[in-house]
DNA sequence: AAAAGTGCACTATATGATATAGTGCACTTA
DNA sequence: TAAGTGCACTATATCATATAGTGCACTTTT
C-alpha cells in the first residue's frame, strides 16, 4: 500500500516512486496493470497532482511504467526486469557502505554477520527471490 | 586531504562533515589536534566561512571537535570513539539496503559476497582495524 | 453525440535548504 | 598592541520541492 510520509526529509515524488517499485515488486501493481489515475492518487494521499506526474514521469522515463493518452498509465511489461537490472548495479553502494563502516571500525565479521542475517530473514520470511 | 566536490548533488557542508570525519578516522587528524582555522579552511576550499562554521558547528554538536573561543577548534578527545559507536548504529542502513536489494531481486549469494569482498579487500590493503 | 475521465503542459506562488557576502565583537595568542 | 580566533549577526541569491489553478487533446463510457 502506497503511504507517503509528510515528515520524512525524504521528497514526496521519491517516497511515491519508492513505494511505487515495491509495489510492483511485491505484485500489488502487476505488469500491465492499471496505476491509480493522477487525480485519483492525488486524493488518496493528499498529494498535489503535479507531484504525482513528476513521480510518474520519472517511472515512465525508466521505462518502469507507459502512459496511454487519453487512457491511463500501466505498469510496463518487463518493469521487474528493469527494476532487477537496476538494482544489480546498485551493489556498488553496499561496497561503498561497507567500506565506511570498516574504516570506522566496526569489525568485519559483524557486517558480513548483519547482511547475511538481513538477506537470510528476507528469504525465511518471503520464500526467497522468485522468476 | 579535504576535498569538495562543486557539482556534487550533496551538500558542501556535508561533504565538509564527512570528510573530516574520514581525516579524523585515518589520523590526518589526530585526537587534540588543531584544525584549520574557518578563515584558513575557508580559503583553502574556495568555501564561504559560514558553511565551514555550520560544519563545525555540527561536528561540535556530536562532541566529536571542541572550540576554544579565540584560540581555534580541537579534535575531541574521543573523537574516533564515538565515530566508532555511530558507525556501529549505522548497521540498520546496511540491512535496509541489504533487504531492498533482495527485494529487487539480486540473489542472498551476490549481496554476501559483494560485503565480503569489500570487508576483506579494506582489512588487506590498510592491515585491518587499529584501535 | 455527449459526458466523464485521462495524461499532460502550462503559469504562478510559497517555502525551506543551501550558499555567498559582509560586518562586527569578544576572546586568545604572539 | 596587533593579529588571529570563534561566532553571531544581516542580507541576498539560487535551487529543489510542493501546492494551486487552468486548459487542452485524447480515450472511454454512457
Amino acid at each position: 500500500m502506497l503511504l507517503i510520509d509528510k515528515f520524512s526529509s525524504k521528497p514526496v515524488y521519491e517516497q511515491l516512486i519508492e513505494g511505487i517499485e515495491r509495489d510492483i515488486l511485491i505484485g500489488t501493481f502487476a505488469e500491465g496493470a492499471q496505476l491509480p489515475s493522477l487525480r485519483e492518487l492525488s486524493a488518496m494521499l493528499s498529494v498535489n497532482p503535479n507531484t504525482i506526474q513528476k513521480s510518474y514521469a520519472e517511472l515512465m522515463r525508466r521505462g518502469i511504467i507507459q502512459s496511454a493518452h487519453g487512457s491511463g498509465c500501466y505498469v510496463a511489461v518487463g518493469a521487474k526486469d528493469i527494476l532487477r537490472r537496476e538494482a544489480a548495479g546498485r551493489l556498488g553502494e553496499l561496497t561503498a557502505l561497507v567500506r565506511e563502516l570498516c574504516l570506522a571500525g566496526v569489525s568485519a565479521q559483524d557486517i558480513v554477520a548483519t547482511a547475511v542475517e538481513a538477506a537470510n530473514g528476507y528469504n525465511e520470511h518471503e520464500g526467497g527471490n522468485r522468476q
